[in-house]
DNA sequence: TATTTTATGAGACTCATTATCAGTATTATT
DNA sequence: AATAATACTGATAATGAGTCTCATAAAATA
């Protein structure tokens, strides 16, 4: 219901309508904390016998990210993936390069000294990448 | 002449023939300190009438990446850019979302607490990216 | 120089994403 | 409720960046 709500403002914030589709894209990008592409967004609504087309997935992902509900990560090649940012802080990511496996970091330090490097310059952050490319314990 | 040898070099590391086309991408590489894409590159070697195809330039440009001739900045959406790393010292970005205009930054407190949140986990750091998308003094 | 090996260029291809557009659903107006 | 106006959807075409292919050219080796 939370996120019912919050994808109808949002929807009604960009002057869009409230459709089935919309909601079944978000529903399933709430259903988990992993890091999917919209590829496979769109083939587990397709697998649960949902229909919403490839076009409509990238469609409503982009007015999710942008009403700040989806975190977009776009990794250097391959496809952007998506995670919901229902009552997840911020954080950057671990990334192995074998595996592809994906973890969160948050570090105050780091936070706090781009925060100056910016306004040292007098530019207006607007927002950041910080991405570690490891290879994890696992894959060594 | 610098330059030279070290293209040579890394050819010879890579048991690949030192031939003009390289030679002029390289060239054409370290001619400014931009952060340029492959198009770019190609289409000021064709300018200046120097011949060499697209696809040369993209594999030249891989070796020289591979052998940190070259660092490869990948952006969000859009081509990668390139920039030589003759006489820079690391560094990471702040990206203009407005004019596109990139800057560099660096900061010795950010590095260290990166390397010690991959070492924490017992990761091992191959690369990193940090790209600040600010608006620049000009752009607000 | 002949032979083998590698590089090049032109264009086909891939992959992720965006655009198009006819048909359909939703909302507003009467 | 019927109708008109507007927005949404899905199928598919188009795009853009980059990679692959393969016939030809250039370089290395014998």
């Amino acid at each position: 219901m939370r996120s019912i709500n919050l994808l109808i403002k949002a929807l009604k914030k960009e002057n869009l309508r409230y459709t089935k589709q919309r909601q079944f894209i978000w529903d399933e990008i709430c259903s988990t904390n992993d890091h999917r592409d919209a590829e496979e967004i769109y083939l587990t609504l397709r697998k649960n016998g949902i229909s919403a087309s490839r076009a409509t997935v990238y469609r409503t992902i982009d007015v999710l990210v942008k009403n700040n509900l989806v975190r977009k990560l776009e990794i250097g090649d391959g496809p952007a993936r998506y995670e919901n940012k229902i009552d997840t802080a911020h954080h950057d990511h671990l990334i192995c390069v074998k595996c592809g496996k994906i973890e969160e970091f948050m570090d105050e330090t780091i936070e706090i000294r781009q925060d100056q490097i910016v306004e040292e310059l007098r530019f207006k952050m607007i927002r950041h990448i910080h991405q570690l490319f490891v290879l994890c314990d696992k894959c060594q």
